[in-house]
DNA sequence: GCTGAGCAGGTTGTCTGACAAGCAGACGAC
DNA sequence: GTCGTCTGCTTGTCAGACAACCTGCTCAGC
């Protein structure tokens, strides 16, 4: 789900749809063990009487399901628990919105990704993806100077790097992480994060990144990655704690 | 999707249900661009008499692509193509077995998220964590004396190095990946594999990020744990070229 | 001319009933 | 004991209907 900033006070429980209360009932118990790999769901008819609702509905909630890589069905024999329900596809905070305690942990995933990619991309870039990455960077730039929104400017210069690694999953998840990453870049363009210079400081640490980059230096593009997703942490208030040493053992 | 060491030459072009056919229809024209974020879809039963089927193929399609992120739904209103659609949750593979000649890049992000979870490992891990480790690794090496399967292990040994990083969504994230590529795992562990003395090579690499995780060096655990994946991946086969000079100018 | 209420048509959500396709265990013939 | 067949059950698909809801239009009132 996407990172939403208003927790939305009301609609803490929404029963959005009797599909939707299905999906996480069924979900609830496959991932609580209670309906283990392999196992059979009852009858959809059975479902429908226990729930209380049609077999469409039913159908359409396994429908879903499905998609999640949480059941397979077969016809005639019934539907079963997957080998690895959950595991067909990776996402975010399964249902509800991102929680604010999780940021510095999606922190360090992001890092960890940035961080290979712009090495990657230091390694291989041609003169072409350093031009589209130098673009970007300029866009980025005229966003601070005009005063306009640059989250969808900062958005395609990290998208910039991720296509110079010429590796389309490395592209295609830190689009993933971008896109649920894009409202935490938000408060960085408002007015007082601009009466902050927090644009100021990203897009020095972006120009360090693109120098890297252009010289070709893989440990400098990884460090200067590094630094960038530290002062992005600290800027939204993600405390990048480095070793504190309390609390360690165990 | 999961990757299938079989090609399976016969389900090339499997319709394996009307509404499977349908999603992929949908989706082809979602991403081709044909359908734009926030457009509307064709109403159920307009789509129901375009493509010869009833409106409970089209609900069951639409219901998968909703799971996916790829359209919306407001009752009475309409169907629309989600603002960023396909972005919800990340796949390996939309559809259909990955092909072997993007394992090398998928080997990339898993070399990045694995190396940077061996460094936080080595920062983080309690003694219990270091425990737990161990009795995974020892798993392994009786797989090895005794001669059975060691995936299963060798998996468990991957997982309690990412639980040793008290980060959550990295432990999902590396057991997302950890699952999709548990079949390249299996060619070392069959006969001619242990033949090979792959199993045996792969567990000094093992050793290695352990006693780095087990006195704290993350330097070291970020590099016994590049060397591994670059082990694993020239050892089924994917050549890990480190920086080929040959067709880099664009 | 402009505004706002109300209506009408269309769309998704849900229900019901039915039949086809396919699976699995039981049963009986040999 | 083994092998076919058969029967009941389950999913897949179809058809029709109504409820809940949204959107744009009409038209009276100002």
């Amino acid at each position: 789900m996407k990172i939403e900033p208003p927790p939305a006070a009301e609609e803490v429980a929404r029963p959005r749809g009797l599909a939707d209360q299905l999906v996480r009932a069924l979900r609830g118990r496959i991932e609580g063990g209670e309906l283990a790999p392999g196992a059979r769901l009852p009858a959809e008819h059975a479902l429908g009487e226990r729930f209380g609702v049609s077999r469409a509905v039913v159908r359409e909630a396994i429908a879903r399901l499905k998609a999640d890589g949480y059941v397979e069905t077969r016809q005639g024999a019934g539907a079963f628990v997957a080998g690895a329900p959950g595991l067909a596809s990776f996402r975010l905070a399964p249902d509800g919105p991102i929680e604010p305690g999780e940021l510095a942990q999606l922190f360090e995933l992001r890092a960890a990704v940035e961080v290979a990619t712009a090495r990657l991309a230091a390694e291989r870039r041609t003169r072409a993806d350093l031009e589209a990455i130098r673009r970007a960077l300029r866009e980025v730039s005229r966003a601070i100077e005009d005063g306009t929104d640059g989250v969808a400017a900062d958005g395609a210069f990290h998208r910039a790097i991720a296509a110079a690694t010429h590796n389309g999953h490395l592209q295609r998840f830190i689009e993933f992480l971008g896109y649920h990453f894009s409202e935490t870049r938000r408060p960085a363009w408002t007015e007082t994060g601009r009466r902050a210079r927090r644009p100021h400081a990203a897009q020095r640490e972006h120009e360090r990144i693109f120098a890297a980059i252009a010289r070709r230096d893989p440990v400098a593009a990884a460090r200067a990655a590094t630094g960038h997703l530290r002062g992005s942490a600290s800027r939204i208030g993600v405390l990048g704690k480095r070793r504190s040493r309390a609390k360690r053992r165990a």
